[in-house]
DNA sequence: TCAAAATGTGAATAGAAGCTCACATTCTAT
DNA sequence: ATAGAATGTGAGCTTCTATTCACATTTTGA
């Protein structure tokens, strides 16, 4: 995991100068992320934290103002995780077909959802959303992929239809990849080529009228 | 909402007898219910339960172990509600197409997550599993339907593909629905057309070839 | 070298909330 | 009518945990 300058703007807290202290943010973020995956939010405390990470109580409270930055922290963290992993291909490539965009997608997605998973279903859905600031960024990011997807199967642009069609699209392939990686099949290749016919399926709907 | 007898099989709490403790069970599950919808599961507290019904906190232990059985209650009997909107059609008649197939499939999944909605979230992402006993009818229901629909549309059966081919639709129109739902949409007219015609053109998929 | 800044410590404080228990009230059956 | 069961009450006990603060140690820069 890559050092970053974690405090929030409008933090009272000192920003870490030394390079002691920068590996002691480290220490604890990383000890906060092992915390929260394992106990989840609910039972994530700031104690345990700090004994995980080997370090004071106090210590955390000179770069994290409360308990929820540190959350917030992590979550930014992990989501440049996620997105690293998205590899984006030529979008202007015609000789690309677009059962191959649609496997890229698809690859795509799920790559971003095997980082950390159980981190992943705790930063999204437990802990509270305050400033989702990388949040954005990252849904950002995948719907500018599923929208280039959309526009190279549907020839002409119908901007109204495409637009929900990419959340239709969206919604369908992170709910199956959800409910994949629920069961522990996110890896499967019968599931990945069964999804790619679903988008395929979906997306010859859209220009075949 | 229907009175149940609700406290859980190792319980050590007295079962209400006369009618005015049946009652009292019924005020402090609906108040409880409010309460959760409002605050979500992280603000959700006994106390507040209490005072919303116009309790002593003292009757809610009489009836409930502690707070997450109340909390399973009131899944129990959501589930039960969202279960009751689904509309089942007969699905032994031949004249009915596909088409109509799925369009009842997918107004039946939309009616289910229209009851409650607020609350539904929060029961379903937010409060611990533990026992998941009411969710497991839930969720083999909808499986029911939907294999109902795939076995329909595949004219062959070949059970191993059709398996994934259910589970694969299933993700695909709970993960739209969802994102509908979070954006307040799930009584778009056109999200429904929308749906159906990614419905019919996986199914469809699925014969041809 | 040494003073000031940065960093690190952990006992103690404070507040929130789950849950108990001794007691009061109401209902049922005889 | 009345005893005993069922029901209802709420102050307060207990546990948990976020956060502070007075102090100790280390690093930096002159």
């Amino acid at each position: 995991m890559a050092t970053r300058v974690p405090p929030q703007p409008e933090s009272v807290r000192k920003l870490p100068r030394q390079q002691r202290s920068r590996a002691t943010v480290d220490t604890i973020v990383e000890a906060a992320a092992r915390v929260l995956a394992r106990r989840g939010w609910a039972h994530f405390t700031t104690n345990e934290t700090a004994s995980t990470a080997g370090v004071s109580i106090g210590s955390i409270y000179q770069y994290f103002p409360n308990k929820l930055s540190l959350a917030e922290e992590i979550r930014n963290r992990h989501l440049d995780a996620v997105l690293a992993a998205i590899v984006v291909p030529d979008e202007s490539d015609a000789s690309i077909t677009l059962e191959q965009r649609a496997a890229a997608l698809i690859d795509g997605v799920v790559a971003a959802h095997s980082v950390d998973q159980r981190l992943h279903r705790v930063l999204l859905d437990e802990v509270p959303l305050a400033a989702r600031s990388a949040q954005d960024v990252f849904e950002a990011e995948y719907l500018r992929r599923y929208q280039a997807v959309i526009a190279a199967a549907a020839g002409r642009a119908d901007p109204e239809r495409d637009g929900i069609a990419g959340r239709v699209l969206s919604g369908a392939v992170e709910g199956v990849i959800h409910a994949a990686a629920r069961h522990g099949e996110l890896q499967s290749p019968v599931l990945r080529a069964e999804l790619i016919g679903l988008a395929c399926a979906y997306l010859h709907s859209l220009s075949g009228h």
